[in-house]
DNA sequence: GACCAGGCACATC
DNA sequence: GATGTGCATGGT
């Protein structure tokens, strides 16, 4: 059945095109991307993921053994370095003793297990847990992230303190589950809240959404 | 110089 | 369970 939050991803999706997320080249990439990216812009990340690439050290087995000295002041640019320190590694070891860093090893693992696992390293919340879930993983979760959250209150789907879940349950619901959907899906109110929604941006009444109602 | 950015954990009540 | 706070860089 078509609801209005299929009308509004088509919209979004006409207007902006596809977002080809995550950007990544590797999995490993998306992974740390998605722990720098916390409370950041993805610009300071980029710079943060680029030192990184220099130093040759964005692969799983070298990151474990990196000092966490070094590795605090490569990822500086992206900010909150030292908690983002403590952060990569606890995912790292994560990922290296329960996986071997070998995402094949993952094939049989239930989405809410490995939901579960993530969420259990410390440094990894929801959001995180989600992004690595989907852009990493290639599992249907649908991500909730600041922008999502403003967007759906502003249009009415959720009131403004609602629970990650309150959110997130409105596309378990209205979609089947669906990588590619819920990969673009996200990119988009991301990108619509770039553009048009940011906290003191007086270009939200011109947003693709609102110019629609008319 | 203020405000913002693709969160999370921890302290406190 | 709700609310407040620290974490930090770089662009506008």
């Amino acid at each position: 059945m078509k609801t209005r939050l299929h009308d509004i991803y088509y919209t979004l999706y006409d207007y902006f095109g596809p977002q080809h997320w995550w950007p990544g080249e590797t999995l490993l990439e998306v992974m740390v991307g998605a722990i720098l990216t916390q409370n950041t812009n993805w610009g300071n990340v980029k710079k943060a993921i680029a030192v990184l690439k220099e130093k040759d050290v964005l692969e799983a087995h070298k990151l474990k053994i990196l000092p966490r000295l070094k590795l605090a002041r490569y990822i500086k640019p992206a900010g909150y370095y030292t908690v983002k320190t403590t952060r990569l590694k606890n995912f790292i070891s994560f990922w290296m003793e329960t996986y071997g860093g070998n995402v094949r090893k993952t094939k049989n693992i239930e989405t809410a297990v490995l939901r579960e696992q993530l969420l259990r390293v410390n440094g990894i919340g929801q959001e995180t847990a989600d992004s690595i879930l989907l852009y990493a993983l290639k599992r249907p979760v649908f991500v909730i992230d600041t922008y999502t959250k403003r967007i759906l209150s502003r249009h009415g789907f959720i009131n403004e303190n609602a629970a990650y879940q309150d959110a997130q349950k409105l596309f378990v619901q209205n979609f089947k589950a669906d990588v590619q959907l819920f990969n673009e899906y996200h990119a988009l109110f991301v990108r619509l809240g770039k553009e048009f929604c940011l906290k003191r941006s007086p270009r939200c009444a011109q947003c693709p959404l609102h110019a629609k109602k008319q």
